[in-house]
RNA sequence: GGGUCGAUAGCUCAGUUAGGUUGAGCGCUCGGCUGAUAACCGGGAGGUCCGCGGUUCAAAUCCGUGUCGACCCA
């Protein structure tokens, strides 16, 4: 085992490994068989490297796979890829240099799909390597993707299934277009940023009575539609006459807008004097009429049964005139309060934000071209009362920052909106770690989510597979040369519209069978354009398929079945669905955790999956999300060159999984990389003195040893570490089990048991005590590298495969998880250990505070103890504290017990204080935290108060706590065990001659022992010492622990050393020279 | 603009459920130890508990409000 913990070195080994010991494939034969374990994991969108967050629910993905197999699951590890959509469509038009969809049209479908398919393959290598760059196992040769044939048939089954139940529709609806992409986008792909708009107030003029509405827009080309105006019918308007105005025009009109802003919009329309001639509530505004505005420029303007006319609608606001242009073509709530009157939706906007023919002046232009026209044209028909610009948010495309428009549209739908209640009843068949994202986020997201919106008017993507009678009409917008005729909103076709007259394919096979071409179930592939030139013939009447594809969401929202190829495959998907696990971040509630909710609830019923585990982003540094314009991004690449895998992992394991953002830290990777190293020295520490005395595991049993105290305890410690770490574990917080494992290899570990234990690995003879020792290390280090496996992969089993050799699995991942070993665990040892080493803690503090070092034995140390409790541990113990604190004797004082030199101080409890004396607690607290007193009893201490205060106060034994004082003359510490005060600890620092004799005998040893080492000799190398002291008092005193030296440091013999490594010391004001020689090394045994 | 979550030592976080003198690890610094030595132990410094206002004898904690950050929605 190499001297130094060096990640990448060690990485290197262990992978190349487990390359040729087939360790993943063992690992998973080794668990076949075995109850399964059904996770699945959430398709990272393959457009890009892996990032942080990326990496870190990948890390988190194979740390619990790897702890379920350890808890001997079978579990189902299948990788998967989300191949298709928008953003890939979009990276390759980039590449490619197109502009629109006349570039992919002029350039072949199929040519362009093809190169979509391999801009996601490359993708989808990339990411695979970065995934195995920091250890991860899952089942690199079989991930599943969502453009293979299998998967495809997933989703159009799943989508099939809803279509059974009724619950797929075709409609108009109001949606957020991109006009570059020429192509619905989902609302979630809707990004916002500030944008300057005009700002223009507009007058409607009235029919059938005197003036005019003014309205408000900062979409000048939805004008052409409006529709109607809305008011609220619980505000109050104002009728308004102009009297006169700065530029002559209005003067004498009478206007309407609401009461509270009639000063603003006169402002704004340059009037400088007005009378509001009546006051009138919104409700009797209700049902008026008015003339479109452009109505010469627009001659197919809205004008059917119900349009231009007032109508109440809860979107008003009263901030602009509170009377609101309403174009139902053009937004979302206008479209929904258009649709509930049933006015007809007059949309004259084409899917590429072009006018069409119904836009009548303004057809062929893009629509944010027309407004400086609409405006003009608007202003010269007199109704234009003022315009400006203003900044406000905008919504644009994500994937080419287009601005987008609202568009009313046919598309097809899952009507989620119709299992609403089935869905939230199905919400509470899974497990949510943290619960309250389940019951508050998640819940809020389903309770309000509109019908699923699932056509695109694209090409990289699953081909809906609905076939509608003979040249009927799709969705929308992909046969342009269709739109004008059904913008009427008359079917164009042989459909009615109806969707019973449309068939859905649910699988190749059936494909195969219903369409009139020859199509090979085995072979087809379903992308389009093949899929678009197949017919199917019925009763008479053929049938084409709609040319969108579905939205990406659908793919991976039939992820659960469609990763066990479903319905292609039918044995896993019996007996493993719904999932029994699935963990991403929280932007995902609206995402995959939606998504398959919405389909597994349609399609099959059911919720799709049992527990999800949600957690947070990544953020930089600095808090913030990592972006590249803010320059705060840190790739896993660089943390993995900087680090490594194994440290990297425990950073990001370390952190919440649950819910909670995890904020990236160099210096807490650095502090793992620490504790790792702190691991590695461990486990390295034992091994040369195993070595050497020839300890085989597989010959001594535990539980056949003489145990000591330190033994039993750091094998409880295990037990209930192990406890500990599994609770946490199974409350999917395994940063906790992380912390747990670390503090005990640290704290228990390193820090106190092999400290304690170095003395007997260093015994020269073999003895049980030794054996005991060896016995307990390995027990120890074994488990804890199993207890490490899911979290350091690399570093747990290179360890590993050092201690247990050809004994044990050929990987530690293949070991089960430890159980808690009950036999060893003992809640009162490990308390009185607790005390002991409080005990040493306080009592190295206190040798300081004397300037007494360790080597120096002192003759007594009192321990005071505030309880029976630490009073019996450190009276049971003492010689254990003997040895560590270097003291000859060790005292108790019991509680109840006096030591005479004591004196007491007094703690307030401000509980207590606080409701006695109210206003005065404050003072009456300094008092007493001031008193010193020699008894601890209350009445000294109110004379000790009074005396502070200058007033009596009664006190009771509730309020205070006393507490003990050092004395003079002997340095004294209190000990504490997880914050509570459990008493002191004395050190009585008197030196006599026979601890004068020890310390510097001490002195020597530890001299000759570096002098050992500079010359790196073996443990056991026995040599020849020379030792001259310049104070013949001092060497006099050394002299008498002579066989204790020879002991310590294996000198064979004490005499003159002519040629040895010599070496002069100052010791406590002396000088000392030694001279060391080694003695020919003596033959091996065997 | 709205909803949800968060802000405590230089860094990462606990403490907030149930109000009672703010804690840990790491880092920094000083000292100690020494056959794990790039390890280990002890001491110390380091806090307007994000700001402001309120309730209370008493607020990191409860209430209101603002600022900053994250996600979601518009």
């Amino acid at each position: 085992m190499p001297d130094q913990y060096d990640p990448h070195a060690l990485e290197e080994r262990v992978r190349e490994y487990w390359q040729e010991a087939e360790a993943y494939e063992r690992t998973k034969q080794h668990r076949e068989g075995a109850e399964r374990f059904f996770f699945v994991d959430g398709p990272p969108y393959t457009s890009g490297a892996a990032h942080m967050g990326t990496t870190w629910n990948k890390s988190l993905k194979d740390t619990y796979i790897r702890y379920k197999r350890m808890c001997g699951y079978d579990v189902t590890d299948r990788p998967g890829y989300d191949m298709h959509g928008l953003p890939i469509e979009t990276k390759v038009e980039e590449k490619l240099d197109f502009e629109n969809k006349k570039d992919i049209e002029a350039f072949g479908m199929e040519n362009f799909i093809e190169e979509c398919k391999e801009f996601a393959d490359e993708q989808l290598e990339g990411l695979q390597d970065d995934f195995k760059s920091f250890g991860v196992w899952m089942d690199w040769e079989n991930p599943y993707k969502t453009v293979s044939p299998e998967y495809m048939e997933a989703a159009w089954w799943g989508f099939a299934q809803a279509h059974e139940r009724g619950l797929v529709d075709r409609g108009k609806r109001s949606i957020t277009q991109c006009p570059r992409c020429e192509t619905a986008i989902a609302k979630n792909e809707v990004e916002y940023h500030e944008i300057e708009s005009p700002s223009i107030y507009v007058s409607f003029s009235l029919t059938g009575r005197e003036g005019s509405l003014v309205v408000w827009t900062t979409t000048p080309w939805t004008v052409p539609a409006n529709t109607f105006v809305a008011v609220d019918e619980d505000a109050t308007y104002a009728a308004v006459r102009v009297e006169s105005t700065e530029s002559g025009d209005y003067e004498g009109e009478l206007l309407y807008v609401a009461a509270d802003v009639v000063d603003d919009v006169m402002d704004r329309a340059g009037a400088t004097d007005y009378t509001v001639e009546e006051e009138l509530g919104g409700s009797e505004l209700v049902g008026w009429s008015y003339e479109h505005p452009l109505p010469e420029e627009v001659p197919d303007h809205p004008q059917g049964a119900g349009a231009g006319e007032v109508y109440h609608a809860d979107y008003v606001e009263m901030d602009r005139t509170g009377l609101v242009h309403s174009a139902p073509g053009h937004g979302q709530e206008d479209f929904e309060r258009g649709d509930e009157l049933g006015l007809d939706i007059f949309c004259p906007v084409g899917p590429d934000g072009v006018y069409t023919q119904q836009g009548g002046k303004y057809a062929g232009g893009f629509v944010r071209e027309a407004n400086d026209d609409i405006i003009a044209d608007l202003d010269s028909a007199g109704h234009l009362l003022s315009a400006s610009t203003t900044r406000h948010d905008y919504g644009q495309c994500w994937r080419c920052d287009t601005d987008i428009v609202f568009l009313a549209t046919d598309q097809w739908f899952v009507t989620v909106t119709d299992v609403k209640e089935e869905m939230l009843e199905n919400l509470e068949d899974s497990e949510w770690y943290p619960a309250e994202a389940r019951d508050n986020r998640f819940r809020k997201f389903i309770e309000g989510s509109p019908d699923w919106n699932v056509s695109r008017q694209r090409y990289w993507g699953v081909p809906i597979p609905i076939w509608t009678p003979e040249e009927s009409a799709d969705s929308s917008a992909s046969r342009s040369s269709e739109r004008s005729s059904r913008e009427d909103g008359e079917a164009v076709d042989g459909w009615s519209g109806d969707i019973e007259d449309t068939l859905v394919v649910a699988t190749r096979e059936e494909l195969a069978e219903r369409v009139d071409q020859d199509v090979d179930p085995e072979a087809v592939d379903l992308h389009r354009p093949t899929v678009d030139d197949l017919t199917i013939t019925e009763d008479g009447t053929t049938y084409t398929r709609v040319p969108d594809v579905f939205d990406v969401w659908l793919d991976s929202s039939v992820a659960s079945w469609g990763t066990l190829d479903y319905p292609g495959e039918t044995e896993d998907f019996e007996e493993l669905w719904p999932a029994d696990l699935i963990m991403e971040a929280h932007d995902q509630t609206r995402g995959w955790f939606w998504s398959q909710l919405g389909m597994g609830t349609t399609a099959m019923g059911e919720i799709p999956y049992e527990q999800v585990l949600m957690h947070g982003w990544a953020l930089a540094e600095d808090g913030r999300k990592m972006s590249k314009s803010i320059g705060n991004v840190v790739t896993p690449s660089e943390a993995l060159e900087r680090h490594g895998a194994d440290p990297m992992r425990l950073f990001l394991l370390g952190v919440d999984p649950q819910g909670e953002d995890m904020r990236f830290s160099w210096d807490e990777m650095a502090t793992m990389q620490r504790n790792l190293n702190i691991l590695w020295n461990v486990f390295r520490f034992p091994l040369p003195y195993m070595r050497m005395d020839g300890f085989d595991p597989e010959e001594v049993s535990l539980e056949n040893c003489d145990l000591e105290l330190v033994d039993e305890w750091v094998l409880s410690r295990l037990a209930t570490t192990v406890e500990t770490m599994t609770d946490h574990w199974e409350a999917f917080r395994q940063d906790r089990a992380l912390d747990a494992l670390l503090e005990f290899v640290v704290e228990d570990v390193s820090r106190f048991y092999i400290q304690v234990v170095r003395e007997r690995m260093w015994e020269e003879s073999d003895s049980d005590s030794k054996t005991a020792a060896y016995a307990t290390l390995y027990r120890v280090l074994e488990e804890t590298t199993k207890l490490l496996a899911p979290f350091a992969p690399f570093a747990a089993d290179e360890v590993y495969g050092t201690l247990t050799g050809d004994t044990g699995h050929p990987t530690v991942h293949m070991c089960d998880w430890p159980d808690p070993d009950s036999a060893y665990q003992d809640a009162e040892l490990e308390a009185d250990v607790a005390v002991l080493r409080a005990v040493e803690e306080a009592g190295a503090n206190a040798r300081q505070q004397a300037e007494r070092k360790l080597r120096w034995p002192v003759p007594r140390v009192v321990v005071a103890a505030n309880d029976s409790e630490a009073a019996r541990a450190v009276r049971e113990y003492a010689a254990l504290v003997e040895e560590r604190l270097n003291a000859r004797e060790v005292d108790v004082v019991a509680p109840g017990e006096e030591w005479g030199e004591l004196r007491y101080s007094a703690q307030a409890d401000m509980s207590v204080l606080g409701p006695a004396f109210g206003g005065q607690a404050g003072e009456v607290m300094q008092a007493l935290n001031a008193a010193r007193i020699s008894e601890p009893t209350l009445d000294a201490l109110e004379i000790a108060v009074a005396d502070e205060l200058g007033e009596q106060v009664e006190l009771t034994e509730e309020m205070v706590e006393f507490v003990t004082e050092t004395p003079e003359g002997v340095a004294a510490t209190p000990f504490r065990v997880r914050g509570d005060d459990r008493g002191v600890v004395y050190v009585d620092t008197a030196i006599t001659e026979d601890i004068e004799s020890e310390g510097y005998a001490r002195e020597v040893i530890r001299r000759v022992q570096e002098m050992r080492k500079d010359l790196d000799l073996e443990l056991d190398r026995e040599l020849r010492l020379d030792l001259d002291v310049a104070d013949e008092r001092v060497s006099d005193l050394v002299r008498r622990h002579e066989s204790l030296i020879a002991e310590e440091v294996r000198a064979e013999e004490f005499g003159s050393v002519e040629d040895g490594h010599r070496k002069e010391w100052e010791v406590e004001g002396v000088t000392m020279t030694i001279a060391i020689e080694p003695l020919a090394a003596p033959e091996q045994a065997d």
